[in-house]
DNA sequence: CTTTTTTAGTTAGCCGCCTAACTATCTGCT
DNA sequence: AGCAGATAGTTAGGCGGCTAACTAAAAAAG
């Protein structure tokens, strides 16, 4: 689990009376905070406790899947990608910006999936500075004999939502996502101004 | 950011082609589950920036809200709670407990919140392995500072949502909750069983 | 051609999360 | 009374985030 988080989330009520106490605390998008975060947590911990059982993490497994998905990757047309110029990411660099962590936390997954013989470092012949990272075949049995348990465990979890219900849901939280990069642009604004 | 994520989502198109190698492949729970994800730890990075900003994390800010409710609480009908035993979690056990992280995680918080004189450690009398913990003068005038930003944070990344939407995002994200609390009551047939 | 700036990757150190093991205390059973 | 087991809290060590500072190499500027 990422964050500490209540583990009930507070009834509507204590909302609305918190609101007469802080104007500013709108309740009905407090308590859609609240679940969201709590949801995501939740989801979360539980593909993590699956992982946890083939004894990975879930950011070497994100790893895992950006470099499998570079290597096994074809354009929407059915064609290869040009193997000379494979499109995903390779390098420590490139893996870091796909997967939202520093360069230096990728430094770190890649130690601890190299120690246990996932990927290898190998020099770049034309720039010394670089180094590209590849799935070992170990890697390669490791992720295809996980992913089908992965899957469906997202199965189960959205299992009680119709297709309509997921579009639903999607399409809320693609706005949540729109404001919150939004407000990440305006940052500084935001503990002053209204 | 608590995890590592793909910074872009994949196509509907890439899931669906997915789908085909792997047939466990959900192409709309996959797509509800990485909104999910992202949205989540959007929105938490968000208010972390936040907190941040008062040199607090978001743990101890989570500590700090519990206690604060534990102070302040009152009822439903208006009465304050019984003075002499107060409703809210007091001890490290019940903090860890309300806040969904282990025993030891809840000594570490502590420690840094009693570090920079937020909360104060008080034997308990009666039992004496257990302590009280209480909120500093100092702490009460902070999250007192913190809270309207806070509030106008969650405000603002749910204001292009309506009240219905609202309302309908709470409904979907408690379904999945439902699902994910009866996932982990079952967890060890989750990785053998269809 | 030298110097400066940028870039790739690593290292060091902090924080918060975990589990496992430990101490001290209380509770319950005989 | 006395001991086994439960419970409260801490400690120790690992992992995976982060920032900041560093090295080496390439690119850009003069």
């Amino acid at each position: 689990m990422p964050l500490l988080l209540l583990k009930d989330l507070p009834r509507y009520e204590c909302l609305l009376e918190g609101a007469k106490v802080f104007p500013e605390l709108d309740p009905s998008a407090c308590e859609a905070y609240l679940h969201l975060l709590r949801a995501g947590d939740e989801v979360f911990s539980v593909t993590e406790r699956n992982l946890a059982e083939h004894t990975i993490s879930q950011g070497r497994f994100g790893v895992l899947m950006l470099l499998w998905n570079s290597m096994h990757r074809r354009s929407s047309t059915g064609d290869t990608v040009d193997p000379c110029r494979p499109a995903g990411p390779r390098t420590p660099a490139e893996l870091a910006d796909a997967a939202g962590v520093t360069r230096a936390t990728m430094t770190g997954l890649i130690d601890t999936l190299e120690r246990d013989g996932l990927v290898r470092r190998e020099p770049d012949p034309d720039d010394r500075r670089m180094m590209s990272v590849r799935l070992t075949p170990k890697a390669d049995a490791f992720v295809a004999a996980l992913l089908p348990a992965h899957f469906r465990i997202m199965a189960r979890l959205m299992a009680p939502l119709s297709e309509t219900e997921r579009k639903t849901l999607v399409s809320l939280l693609t706005k949540i996502l729109q404001s919150a990069s939004e407000l990440t642009a305006t940052a500084p604004a935001l503990s002053a101004s209204s």
